[in-house]
DNA sequence: TCTGGGGTCCTAGGACCC
DNA sequence: TCTGGGGTCCTAGGACCC
């Protein structure tokens, strides 16, 4: 089926980019099996591989563990997420250049509508090519882009055309390029609807876009029909159906941490609990968000996870608002003793402040406000270590629950302290 | 193999309302 | 008496993506 949509999309994505963003700071590993996501003997999984490595069989999600022996050989390196973050938005700023209308769909890869803009960059295949080497001029580093009459097309065309590659599936021909390839290219395929999917003797694409809608429905429901329209090579369902450019901002905002070793201390759990609240409350701020619901993620050692969510009357972005609620979850839902692998928190549903505040309390929410800004600006100066959640926080958040709080480690409010302690943990 | 952290979206059941 | 249907919100879990 052809697509007369007369649009012409872009789909950029970079190559092994974690890996190419610390080649910029170490040189020294161009060309070598590098393995980006931790230590070889930690907890955790790749984040990227370099080619090199790949040849190893190594692949992100990976357990580093497993890694390390199918590559011994290879140089693992700590992820650096604000390096990343910094090269995203240069991406981006490279990108803003050949049309008004871009979004960046993660941190490594976008998307641009380049509908009419012939008269500027020719056409696409010369755009496309004058977008690769001003990428790689400004930012030394490669990507792949795809060109298609629709999002999901161009998507898949630019992982066709990986590494370093231009591809462009010319208008008419996207039912030819698309038949042939394996199910799992198609986005939103993973390992559990590929196995369904080869349970009904699907394989590929093509066979998917032949299949009826109403077996499709009966079979996989609602989302069914899109997966099989974005095997024709439609824009379709969710985020497909939305204009390129128009960010909504985000809908949650978390924090979730793995611990070393499993805890089963309570002191300790909740410990962190509250570093991970200010962590959220931070961003919220930062966003100006607040959030009407907050969630608690809790995962034991056999890896069983559970998720507890408790929504507000009014939302929130204040720390200590955040580690009431959190708390609360906790202690009603872990089962005593049992250690625990991970700990989450996690705010969505987020809404306008204010509404009908009782009078009596309309003061006490934005004293912490204020106070929150402050500490959120010396951290900015002095890095996430340098503030905790002082005495006279604790003894608000006391007053208010008529419960102690877990042991801080003799902190004084809001003073600056070295920075180490935050240090490599992220 | 021994399984991160940050997100998005979907499903499904129950409560509640009209 | 034995029984509706739809809409929205909330919660829990899970698939998937990078």
């Amino acid at each position: 089926m052809s697509l007369p949509s007369g649009k012409t999309y872009f789909h950029v994505d970079m190559d092994a980019f974690f890996v190419s963003v610390e080649e910029l700071f170490d040189p020294g590993l161009k060309g070598k099996a590098v393995v980006v996501g931790g230590q070889r003997d930690e907890r955790g999984v790749v984040s990227a591989a370099s080619y090199e490595a790949r040849k190893f069989g190594v692949h992100s999600a990976m357990p580093l563990r497993t890694a390390a022996k199918l590559c011994p050989q290879a140089i693992f390196v700590n992820g650096h997420p604000d390096r990343y973050r910094e090269c995203s938005k240069r991406i981006y700023e490279v990108l803003c250049r050949f049309s008004p209308l871009v979004e960046m769909a993660s941190i490594d890869e976008a998307y641009l509508d380049m509908t009419g803009t012939e008269r500027l960059y020719g056409p696409p295949l010369r755009a496309a090519h004058e977008l690769h080497q001003t990428m790689k001029r400004e930012t030394q580093m490669n990507c792949s882009i795809g060109i298609a009459g629709s999002r999901v097309v161009a998507k898949i065309t630019s992982d066709q055309a990986k590494p370093n590659g231009v591809l462009w599936v010319v208008p008419g021909t996207e039912a030819a390029f698309l038949a042939p390839l394996d199910i799992r290219k198609m986005p939103g395929v993973g390992k559990v609807t590929e196995k369904k999917l080869h349970d009904l003797g699907i394989r590929t694409i093509g066979e998917l876009a032949q299949q009826q809608d109403k077996y499709l429905h009966e079979q996989l429901g609602e989302w069914g029909l899109s997966l099989a329209a974005k095997a024709r090579g439609e824009d379709a369902g969710g985020w497909y159906d939305t204009e390129i450019g128009e960010e909504d901002g985000p809908r949650s905002i978390s924090h979730e941490h793995t611990f070393n070793q499993d805890i089963a201390e309570q002191g300790e759990l909740e410990g962190m609990l509250l570093r991970l609240c200010e962590m959220v409350g931070r961003r919220l701020r930062e966003h100006g968000l607040h959030a009407r619901t907050l969630h608690l993620k809790l995962r034991y050692s056999d890896f069983r996870t559970i998720t507890r969510a408790h929504s507000l009357p009014q939302p929130t972005q204040l720390d200590n608002e955040i580690y009431r609620e959190v708390r609360a979850l906790f202690r009603a839902n872990w089962r005593s003793g049992h250690a625990v692998r991970l700990l989450g928190v996690g705010t969505a549903n987020f809404d306008e402040p204010g509404g009908q505040i009782g009078l009596l309390d309309a003061s006490t929410p934005h004293r912490w406000e204020k106070a929150l800004n402050a500490a959120d600006r010396l951290r900015d100066k002095f890095g996430d270590g340098s503030v905790r959640l002082g005495s006279g926080m604790r003894r608000v958040i006391r007053e208010k629950t008529h419960e102690a709080l877990p042991d801080a480690q003799g902190k004084k409010p809001f003073t600056t302290k070295d920075t180490k302690e935050h240090k490599g943990e992220s």
